[in-house]
DNA sequence: ATTGCATACCCAGTCCCACTAGGCAAGAGC
DNA sequence: GCTCTTGCCTAGTGGGACTGGGTATGCAAT
C-alpha cells in the first residue's frame, strides 16, 4: 500500500548513503541494494534519487569516486567517504536523533 | 552561545499538525506554540510553513476550519480534525514508526 | 545469434513542500 | 502616539525525491 515514503526520506538520503559508505567503498547500485536489504525493503532507493544524491555529495566534497570494475565484472563508479564526509555523517546522525526524538515526543504523546 | 539550529521538518509537518489537533480544536498560532513547547524548541514552526500546510490539509479534507475568537480576544481561525484526518493521522503515525525504525537500523548499525 | 534479464550509470523535467521575506490587522501596555 | 504580541496570509525561492526516459555491458538460455 504505502511505498517508500517520499516526503520522509527527504533529507535523510544523504546520511543513509554516507553511513553505507562508512563500511568501505561501494558503487551506486550496491549502495541502493544494501540499504534496501538493511531496511527489509522498507526503504526503496530509486535511481532517480540515488544518482543525483551521489553527484551532490561528491560536488560537496563529502565523497569521492573512482571508476572500477564491479564484482560482476561490469564498469562501475566506486565511491568512498572523505574526511569531510565522515565528519558530516557524525553531525547528521546527531541531528537525526535530535529530530526524531522531538517528533516522537509529539506523535507518541498519549 | 547561539541556539542549536532548528531541525528540518522534512515531511512530518502534516502529521504533527494532525496530532496537535487530535487533542481538540486549535488555531494556527496555538498549534505552532504547542509544537514548539512539546519539542523543547527543537522544532521551530515557521509561519510560512504552517499556514500553507493548514491550507493544504483543509483542501484535502483532513481538517476543517471555523472563524472564532482566541483566548486573548482576537479573531482567529480554529481548526479541527475531520474523520478523514483522524484516519490519516493513524496512517501517518504507523508510517513514521516504520520509517524511523528502518533508518535507525541503518544509522545505528555498528 | 538473438532474446531476455540483471546490472550499472546518467539526464531532463516535474512536483512537492519547507522556507524566506515580506504585508495586514487588532488588542495591550507604555 | 508608539511598540510588542498575537494572529493570518501570500508570492517567490530552492532543494530534493521522483518520473520517465536513455545508454551500455555481461551472462544465460533459447
Amino acid at each position: 500500500m504505502s511505498p517508500s515514503p517520499a516526503a520522509l526520506l527527504h533529507g535523510t538520503l544523504d546520511a543513509l548513503i554516507l553511513k553505507t559508505l562508512s563500511w568501505g567503498p561501494r558503487h551506486g547500485y550496491a549502495i541502493a541494494r544494501w540499504l534496501e536489504e538493511m531496511t527489509g525493503e522498507v526503504l526503496q532507493i530509486e535511481e532517480g534519487s540515488l544518482y543525483p544524491a551521489l553527484y551532490r555529495l561528491e560536488r560537496r566534497g563529502l565523497i569521492q569516486s573512482e571508476w572500477g570494475t564491479s564484482e560482476l565484472n561490469r564498469r562501475a563508479k566506486f565511491y568512498q567517504l572523505t574526511d569531510a564526509g565522515r565528519a558530516r555523517l557524525m553531525e547528521e546522525q546527531e541531528e537525526w536523533t535530535r529530530f526524531t526524538d522531538a517528533v516522537s515526543r509529539v506523535l507518541r504523546h498519549a
